[in-house]
DNA sequence: TCCAAATTTGAAATCGCTTTGGATCGTAAG
DNA sequence: CTTACGATCCAAAGCGATTTCAAATTTGGA
């Protein structure tokens, strides 16, 4: 069934079949009731790519996955976005590629080839090869995270130097010195504001911080283990950690226990979670005290300013910092004498 | 820089430039050169809804995710998934929505507008809905999983009923009587197959399966451990359980800990690993005895599979049952006294 | 009643590609 | 010296929508 057959079968012009259902003014109201009626009554759909086509709008969106940075967020993310793009008939393409190149190619691809609006970037670094690229391409994007520099482009980030700051001087506030930071891949731009946060909240207590108790490493439960498992070999032991992500705390969390010390109590944690519906932490013994901030709920906002985007919205002036909510459970207490 | 133009450049027709870049014969080897040569020097690619319209194909695979069904094996599966089909050119159209009605609007949109040329289906029931429609629409797909019957669609799927059936066995090897099975939600496929290997490895040595050891629910640690700890309350408490999932088993775990027993001592596990590599069952502590199939591999496979079926193989030849492997490690031990 | 303005509809061009059905040319067979 | 054929190439017709431009029909005011 297309428009033709459909036009046809209403004894009207495609024209006017195809204003009736995209809700063009200059169309009769009866007419347009009639028209609708027969368009679910014989399940007419425009056809995407005819659409497409003629309108020069993907109505799509496209998402390129790194193999090394995706991860349980990655779906929670797609989520949220998906959710709030359903209705609005958006389609998502996702891609998965193992490099910067490929995923550099993927972009030209799509916009050569016309098959997205718009991009979401995500995991920047500061000055991001990927940044250059898409502006060169024209291809409109989003940033899920943030770049240096006052960008021209959209982006939504969360306060990665604020929780992680406040993170640490709670554990200051409890009386423990020596801190250690469980970090993201090195280089990256959230990486770089939380140790930002984590060394301004140490510096404001006139805390010199120790090298040998900060680590940037992959947010898996293996890395935790072993980052925390080689600081306590060393002199001085660290009374608490700031930990990247739940997963790292897992490990983390494995790592103190088997150093036979309790958490909680000789050894603190605050982690920063991206809330995940199957590892609550508040359900973990002891709970997990936690800087909080739904990615679920970031990846429907994304959705919508990229639609505002579309709709004409300067990219200069969708930018937006979400504040990150600290959560104190039992994993934090004061520190050991 | 459309085909047109690019022809325009070259003083050849539009025709030959088209059927250069596609590879068909009756092209001269050396205009051919030619044209690839300007082709990517000046960076063409052909309009992808213009080809979709022309073609009839839309060189796209549709996924639709159930946000209640989600997890992190699903960015995995789609992960392996996207790497087999990034170098196709196949894209990939995923939604997520939040009931079944939704999603089988879902597929009549995909349907209707001509989208995708297929679908991956997941989660299914033993009779499902979803089935039919898609029968119906003529939408082809692929389930990941099973349904009942001789089906006339292709699927792929784990071994769950064996798997299950070799966990449990070895648990009855190593003396335990009453064990648990903590299982997927009721009513769906897998989850009946796992019981039912269940049953059949107690049946064997002639054990009664007890009602009360044995629960359906969703994969999320919260609700292991739920599970788990009402089974510690009651009179005949497990000593042994079999896991549906990574994070169904961390939740029994933490119950395990705070009953104050110990892991591969006083209760055994066994549990199903999807590989995720932010978790590792090896590395925990004890380390954990798995029944493990890796789903990224999965979804690389049925990329595959999908892309025979669109080449035209029947999808009555397309049924593979994985075989699961059982890796026993530290949480498996002899039945206590 | 009549004319101008608003309402409502349609024919045809367009989007950028693929593909059918010839044309053209050189060459080998008859 | 034709003729037929293979090798190359091209013009034009779709694919199924949107959208411009114009025509037909109502409506409303003088």
């Amino acid at each position: 069934m297309n428009l033709k057959e459909l036009a046809t079968n209403l004894g009207l012009s495609q024209t006017t079949v195809s204003r009736a259902l995209n809700g063009y003014p200059e169309v009769n109201e009866a007419t347009r009731l009639r028209v609708a009626e027969a368009a679910t009554r014989l399940g007419y759909r425009a056809n995407a790519s005819a659409r497409r086509l003629a309108t020069g709008r993907a109505a799509a969106f496209g998402m390129v996955l790194r193999t090394e940075a995706y991860g349980p967020h990655t779906v929670e993310f797609l989520g949220g976005l998906a959710e709030r793009l359903f209705h609005d008939e958006i389609d998502i393409l996702v891609s998965t590629v193992e490099s910067e190149d490929d995923e550099i190619a993927a972009y030209r691809r799509a916009a050569a080839s016309k098959k997205v609006d718009a991009v979401i970037l995500t995991s920047p670094y500061p000055r991001d090869r990927r940044i250059a690229i898409l502006n060169d391409l024209g291809l409109p994007y989003l940033l899920h995270g943030r770049s240096e520099g006052a960008p021209s482009h959209a982006w939504l980030d969360i306060d990665n130097e604020g929780a992680t700051e406040r993170a640490t001087r709670h554990l200051l506030d409890l009386g423990h010195r020596r801190i250690a930071l469980v970090n993201g891949p090195k280089g990256m731009t959230f990486a770089s504001h939380r140790e930002a946060g984590y060394r301004a909240a140490l510096g404001a207590r006139g805390v010199t911080p120790n090298p040998s108790l900060m680590v940037n490493t992959i947010f898996t439960d293996e890395m935790g283990f072993r980052s925390a498992q080689q600081m306590f070999e060393r002199a001085h032991r660290p009374t608490a950690f700031v930990a990247g992500s739940m997963m790292t705390a897992l490990g983390i969390f494995r790592a103190i226990r088997s150093a036979g010390m309790e958490l909680g109590r000789d050894v603190s944690m605050i982690a920063h979670d991206d809330v995940f519906p199957y590892l609550n932490a508040d359900n973990m013994v002891p709970s997990m005290s936690t800087t909080r901030s739904s990615i679920r709920a970031a990846g429907t906002r994304v959705g919508e300013l990229l639609l505002q985007l579309m709709a004409g919205k300067a990219a200069t002036e969708i930018h937006e910092v979400w504040p990150v909510e600290m959560v104190l459970r039992q994993s934090t207490g004061p520190a050991p004498e």
